[in-house]
DNA sequence: AATCCGGGGGT
DNA sequence: ACCCCAGGATT
């Protein structure tokens, strides 16, 4: 267990942190133009798991479209889900458009200001919650990012893989000793940046890191052992068949998925656990119906497996009545709905 | 407390 | 091929 750090570490550890963000630190990102808790919210939401560079032009799409919560409260799922295809994590979504509305019909329009209430809301949890009050209202919050879980497991040689509960505790109890009362939205970007910057998962840039005097990993030697990484195991694999049902005017079948779990509210091919049972809906097709052109099967990774793709492309001649769930696209437009990355990638490649 | 949820960029 | 990234919800 890491012992607490005393008050005049404390103190140390934080002015060390803003003298360097007063020389270094970024002031340039999207969302920190005009910080309001919206805008530092979908911001935040969007970076978890993702890194900034990928975030950038989906945050400047999502805030031209949506410029306060109300517009996207007001906005039906799909154009949210639009918005965010290709970003992946897509429950992100579906949270951010569920939380608008209850903060406009909860709260008129206007975010809660104590983490603990902001903590309640869908989407939001201790981490963004403690983001916009630092970032937005510049009051006392921590924050326990990946960024800062690497910096200060590495100041204090913090062992164990942060997903664990133990060492989260841990964590969490440090983030929350080292947060300033004075200065609270410097010292947030500026953990941070260090963690982007200097503190990086490969190759930390020690020599010229404020807190390099004092941190344990590294005088140990070895910063890049700290966090610990996840334990591994290794990635089943699932075979899928895609059906790509196409028109003559190019228009393809998609179908709607459940609204939680895998790709939840995204529009998909119809998929099928074997060719056989994709050749059997084939015989149940009315009208006339072309020979099936079997393309190349290719992997899409998941965190916790692989799912490698049969694409089975079929023309037909007319188009048959469809579920509601289900809509006849043409790949082309970019209509306004949610579509995986594989989806979107076959879409492509059936307007060639 | 452990598991689930995407996709991309770096190495 | 493998690493993991500005986490939160669900079980």
């Amino acid at each position: 267990m890491t012992e607490q750090p005393t008050a005049t570490q404390i103190q140390q550890f934080q002015r060390a942190v803003l003298d360097w963000y007063d020389r270094h630190g970024r002031t340039n990102l999207p969302w920190q133009q005009e910080q309001t808790p919206y805008r530092v919210w979908v911001s935040e939401t969007m970076l978890q798991q993702t890194q900034v560079a990928t975030v950038i032009p989906y945050f400047q799409r999502f805030t031209t479209r949506f410029p306060t919560v109300h517009e996207l409260a007001a906005a039906p799922e799909d154009d949210v889900l639009h918005l965010w295809t290709g970003l992946g994590y897509y429950a992100r979504a579906r949270n951010l458009h569920r939380c608008a509305r209850e903060v406009v019909s909860r709260f008129d329009g206007s975010f809660p200001t104590t983490v603990e209430a902001l903590a309640e809301l869908p989407g939001i949890g201790r981490s963004t919650a403690g983001a916009i009050v630092s970032l937005a209202q510049d009051r006392p919050a921590a924050i326990l990012d990946g960024n800062v879980k690497r910096v200060l497991a590495r100041y204090h040689a913090v062992s164990g893989w942060p997903g664990r509960t133990a060492t989260a505790r841990e964590l969490w109890a440090l983030a929350e000793a080292y947060s300033p009362a004075q200065r609270c939205r410097d010292y947030t970007q500026a953990m941070m940046d260090l963690g982007a910057t200097l503190c990086t998962r490969r190759n930390p840039d020690c020599g010229h890191c404020p807190l390099a005097a004092d941190c344990r990993a590294h005088h140990l030697g070895a910063p890049e052992r700290y966090p610990e990484p996840k334990p591994k195991k290794q990635k089943p694999e699932k075979p899928t068949w895609w059906l790509l049902l196409q028109l003559p005017d190019q228009r393809c079948l998609l179908h709607r998925r459940p609204p939680s779990g895998l790709w939840g509210g995204l529009y998909c091919f119809p998929e099928f656990d074997s060719a056989e049972a994709l050749q059997q809906r084939l015989q149940e097709l009315p009208g006339a119906v072309s020979a099936p052109d079997y393309w190349l099967p290719f992997r899409h990774t998941f965190t916790h497996f692989h799912l490698d793709i049969h694409p089975v492309h079929v023309r037909l001649s007319s188009p048959h009545s469809v579920q509601e769930r289900d809509r006849w696209v043409q790949p082309a437009l970019d209509e306004a709905l949610g579509l995986a990355a594989p989806t979107r990638l076959l879409l492509d490649k059936l307007t060639l």
